[in-house]
DNA sequence: ATGGTGGTTTAACCA
């Protein structure tokens, strides 16, 4: 079988319900992770969605702050849903295919602004939140899964606008590179979108703060798509649909795709 | 060093 997956931080997804519907119709992946849902799981308009022939959603609610989605065309039963770092936040849920295939989708804490947990105990949280991922992975190592969301750092040098300028800030600081790497390696996650695109400048975030973000284009590629060995090779057709921050009311994100053949 | 824009909820918090 071939299903494609698309990940997507909707930042609202009652204000936007419209611009995920869109989507839905004009791309039409079989699963779409969202995060930053910002609303209780009996909040989130499903009836639209359940029209376009998307029926089953696993999550993860909470009022105002964070919640994570797994929209599908395809049955989905919830297999996990952690709470790294004891944070009480709405961060991750994981629901298995038919196929066996596990999906996780995380929202990891952005961090604050002060690259130092002696005085932002938001980066700490970052820290420790990176660091029960990796425990966890490393106690047991996945198989047969993917991971997707808005883990909130970009680590690679191409990965942002400006790599020797955004060494201090929250998403591209060197802990959090090396951070991010430990809970890559210890899951043995492949990074399905470098793996398809191990060349160039890619971005999926662009602040809401710059007005002109399309020609300054200072993004950051913070949404990612990993995938464990066993399944990595049958990823393709990775992209990042930018337009869609050009979208009117837009997500400051932009999709994520990939597709696999299994 | 600062402020720039948004969402949720209505003053303050978060991104």
């Amino acid at each position: 079988m071939t299903f494609t997956l698309a990940t997507w931080n909707i930042n609202s997804v009652r204000l936007r319900e419209d611009l995920v519907l869109h989507l839905l119709q004009t791309e039409a992946p079989d699963v779409l992770c969202l995060q930053e849902c910002k609303s209780p799981l009996d909040k989130i308009p499903l009836e639209g969605f359940s029209a376009l022939g998307y029926r089953y959603m696993v999550g993860r609610g909470q009022k105002s702050y964070n919640g994570v989605a797994i929209l599908s065309k395809l049955p989905i039963r919830e297999v996990a849903a952690y709470d790294y770092a004891s944070l009480g936040h709405a961060r991750h849920i994981a629901g298995q295919l038919d196929n066996g295939v596990t999906i996780h989708n995380f929202y990891v804490p952005a961090g604050g602004d002060k690259p130092d947990r002696e005085v932002n105990e938001k980066f700490g949280q970052k820290l420790d939140y990176l660091t029960a991922m990796r425990d966890a992975f490393h106690a047991e190592a996945p198989e047969t899964s993917i991971l997707v969301g808005d883990l909130n750092i970009a680590p690679r040098e191409d990965d942002v606008w400006n790599h020797k300028q955004l060494l201090k800030v929250v998403s591209h600081t060197p802990i959090e590179v090396e951070h991010l790497g430990e809970t890559q390696d210890a899951g043995r996650w492949v990074d399905v979108t470098r793996a398809d695109i191990p060349e160039g400048q890619l971005y999926s975030w662009w602040s809401y703060r710059s007005p002109d973000w399309d020609s300054a284009d200072k993004g950051r590629r913070l949404d990612h798509i990993w995938a464990t060995p066993d399944i990595a090779g049958a990823a393709h057709s990775s992209r990042i649909l930018r337009s869609a921050r050009g979208w009117e009311k837009p997500s400051d994100h932009a999709p994520v795709f990939a597709t696999f053949d299994l």
